[in-house]
DNA sequence: CGACGCTTTGACTATACTCAACCCGTGTGG
DNA sequence: CCACACGGGTTGAGTATAGTCAAAGCGTCG
């Protein structure tokens, strides 16, 4: 695999330690990055320092990859600014997309405990910043305040949740059925509105559904020929009959 | 919800907790349960009696429930005897067989940390013994013993990764292909035999497969005719050519 | 303005589901 | 010991669903 331009660039960082403008960075990047996180926001500042001790901020540019699929997985990813996708490929060359990070939001995690190989993709997709831990540091960080692996924990537990409750969707529901619940999960995101805002392209959203975008484009028309939706812009539609749409 | 036979049991294990027989089983069942857990095997026989102090032993028979869909999360489940299958019921109320637990295996740990309800199902395929913790119980021992931590996250992350890759499998492959994946992973357990035993019958692998019992019949046959396989019995296949079941 | 990429539409095809009938192996009761 | 019933498994016909490929529309960004 590959170094991408945002692995070499890190590397560079760690070269020269003291790089002034990396520094000033570096401080600024992890005081956001850090309380942003729900698993250490409970913490103490003593506690926090430590941890902001031996973290690591980068920075990528969009398109640039984090990480690849069979780079090794040594590393928590936290994001400070910007957005990354979490992507994987299948057997036959597909990609699926897995989920958008958001600040605050992390990654990496998976084989952290697992000295192996990541088997995802992860990509900025604008200007983005993260905070690395390295796994060994992690650990150490774990063992020393179990509070925070219950946390990472309760974490990791409902993303499993999600990702069970997804490999279902896909595995029971037909694709219509994945595009109302994915519209209706969007729109609580945004309160009582009745309007969603769609958070990607289409184009994304149909390899998140396990779909092409055509046969969104089709199955959103025939929605709103259903009259339970109606599609004000490219990224904005509206919901017209919720019950009706949960019942396709 | 209804609470199934299994739950009475348990309730009526606890008024009794002196009852001779069951006590006699309890010592037994915990003995192999907890040291067959890879999550505690590597533990002092001290903490290990800690942790045994605080388990209930509860048997179920074949078809009992061990949770439903809805009830309070509030227990782990140790597999020390039997087999357990977990499934989901979708939105539509398909059944998709989520996993078979074997003795030694867990489940319940999803919403342990998250104070919340089940929203699987847990059902003893055959005569089975399962080893409780309570919620409560396991957080003060996962905080006591942050090396335990380390290995549920270990095992959550290796869940995780194992759910992702199961979620794009649906998302992208078609059905040929995932009994073709299935078959192979099926087979690197039985070591090199080119003979895979299936590890359930061809209804609920569909339901596992997210597909339904004539396609996987129909499917198999076709891997036959085009001499991939050969169907020795009903559960029983025989690897003919690997890379072109790769390759489907 | 032009180019590129996303989106939509149309026609066609592949894929797998449904429903119904039938087959087979197992276990039960006469 | 056989007959039967039952459930799982298989087969067939018809249909629904969604994918592919190609072309054209639209938006955005240099």
């Amino acid at each position: 695999m590959n170094k991408s331009k945002g692995e070499i660039k890190k590397q560079d960082y760690k070269h020269d330690p003291h790089d002034n403008i990396h520094c000033h960075e570096l401080g600024e990047t992890h005081e956001t990055c850090i309380s942003l996180v729900p698993i250490f926001n409970h913490l103490e500042k003593e506690q926090m320092d430590e941890i902001m001790a031996v973290t690591y901020s980068v920075s990528y540019k969009k398109g640039e990859n984090i990480y690849c699929a069979g780079d090794k997985a040594d590393s928590l990813y936290i994001v400070s600014k910007g957005k990354i996708k979490i992507y994987r490929l299948s057997e036959s060359g597909k990609e699926q997309l897995l989920r958008i990070l958001h600040p605050g939001d992390f990654t990496g995690e998976l084989a952290l405990f697992s000295e192996t190989v990541h088997e995802e993709y992860a990509e900025a997709m604008e200007e983005t910043n993260v905070c690395t831990i390295k796994n060994s540091e992690l650990q150490e960080i774990l063992l020393k305040y179990p509070s925070i692996s219950l946390k990472v924990l309760a974490e990791f537990s409902s993303r499993l949740e999600q990702s069970e409750k997804q490999a279902t969707l896909f595995a029971t529901e037909k694709v219509e059925t994945r595009i109302a619940l994915f519209l209706v999960e969007c729109m609580d995101n945004e309160k009582q509105s009745m309007e969603v805002v769609l958070p990607m392209n289409k184009k994304d959203m149909a390899s998140y559904l396990g779909t092409t975008p055509e046969t969104i484009s089709r199955k959103l028309a025939d929605l709103e020929e259903a009259g339970y939706i109606k599609q004000i812009s490219n990224k904005k539609i509206k919901i017209l009959n919720l019950d009706g749409l949960l019942s396709v």
